[in-house]
RNA sequence: GCCCGGGUAGCUCAGUUGGUAGAGCAUGCGACUGAAAAUCGCAGUGUCGGUGGUUCGAUUCCGCCCCCGGGCA
């Protein structure tokens, strides 16, 4: 069985500098596991690496995808699948949990939902909301409804377009199961403490905001797209969007865009701490904010690499 | 100096016809099976500006003081 690195943590903890460094080192190949650098529009605000990091080592998954067309759990499983196939030594980086969990853990083999029973659920959410969903879910596929908030709307909606298409419910389907990819993985995990990871979302910010931000997400908006999508909810971009619109100050847009960054990471850190990446003697974590490899003494670097290298 | 309004949770504020208080946001914790930078759940916290008085009992009523707005001088 193949071996896998995983270098997994919260935005801003410094994984992509570490997993850079790492590459370097150890002829990997970076690839991303991050739902909002797939998106082609979004380079400065998702903090995808520099066209120089990836001259320094391949990349594969960033800016991949237009921010018109919304990805999903299965389509980046399976384009991860293949990038790792293709790799000499696959390094998934990235802070999506449910993206690593597709990988560590599988999917269930669902059909993908048909376009009108997606626009139905979502058109029923938007009309109906939530608690009606749930009690219309709850005719049509009670075992599904009784595992869901009458106010997760999400959820509910994504169940709905299951049955809608497939005539069978998601709480059924998901009976068949699923199975972990057909690789070893080794994980890093970063966890730096919470006040540390804010102040670095702070810098970051009014780093993005200098190296063009306000331009990219002028450029988005410009593309007219259903404000829906994904992409077009990224932090800072309805932030931005907001302070172009002229309805708020550049402080208030960057003081609310770091305010959801920073309870994203919370979110974040709950979901690597309760959730295995990798089984735990395969596992390392660190503690800190890191700004990659350089950070290290030539000794810590040696036992991570052993710790690599004995874990494959 | 005078008049008016206000001082209650980290913030914005509600409230108690006198029995020591509550929402939203923030924060903390958690869930998470195809939108996941999404979606959702649970939980704190307070010398109720200070000080005297009335009262069995004051954050609430009264006096004085302090602070912040606004107006008049």
């Amino acid at each position: 069985m193949r071996h896998a690195l995983i270098v997994a943590g919260p935005t801003c903890s410094g994984k992509s500098a570490l997993a850079l460094g790492l590459a370097e080192r150890l002829g990997g190949t970076v690839i991303n596991a991050d739902s909002m650098q797939v998106y082609r529009e979004l380079l400065v605000l998702t903090a995808r690496p520099s066209p120089s990091d990836e001259a320094r080592v391949p990349h594969r998954l960033y800016g991949v995808r237009p921010a018109a067309e919304a990805g999903s759990a299965a389509w980046w499983r399976g384009a991860a699948l293949d990038a790792m196939e293709k790799s000499a030594f696959p390094i998934l980086c990235g802070g999506t949990g449910l993206y690593f969990a597709s990988l560590t853990e599988g999917l269930v083999d669902i059909p993908p939902p048909t376009p009108e029973a997606r626009a139905e659920a979502r058109a029923m959410l938007a009309a109906l909301g939530p608690a009606a969903l749930h009690a219309e879910l709850a005719k049509a596929d009670p075992a599904t409804a009784a595992g869901l908030r009458p106010t997760d709307g999400q959820r509910l909606a994504r169940a709905w377009e299951v049955w809608a298409s497939t005539g069978r419910g998601l709480q059924d389907w998901q009976q068949d199961g699923a199975a972990p990819a057909p690789w070893r993985f080794t994980a890093i995990l970063l966890d730096p403490p919470r006040d540390a990871l804010r102040a670095a979302i702070k810098g970051r910010f009014a780093a993005m905001i200098d190296n063009g931000a306000i331009a990219e997400v002028e450029a988005l908006l410009a593309l007219n797209l259903d404000p829906s999508l994904p992409a077009m909810r990224a932090h800072g971009v309805p932030e931005l969007g907001a302070y172009l619109r002229g309805d708020i100050t550049l402080t208030e847009a960057s003081r609310r865009a770091e305010l959801v960054t920073g309870q994203y990471t919370k979110r974040q850190a709950t979901w690597f701490r309760h959730r295995a990446l990798a089984p735990p003697d395969r596992t390392h974590t660190i503690h800190a904010r890191i700004a990659g490899l350089e950070q290290f003494s030539e000794r810590e670097i040696a036992e991570l690499m052993m710790f690599i290298r004995d874990a494959g």
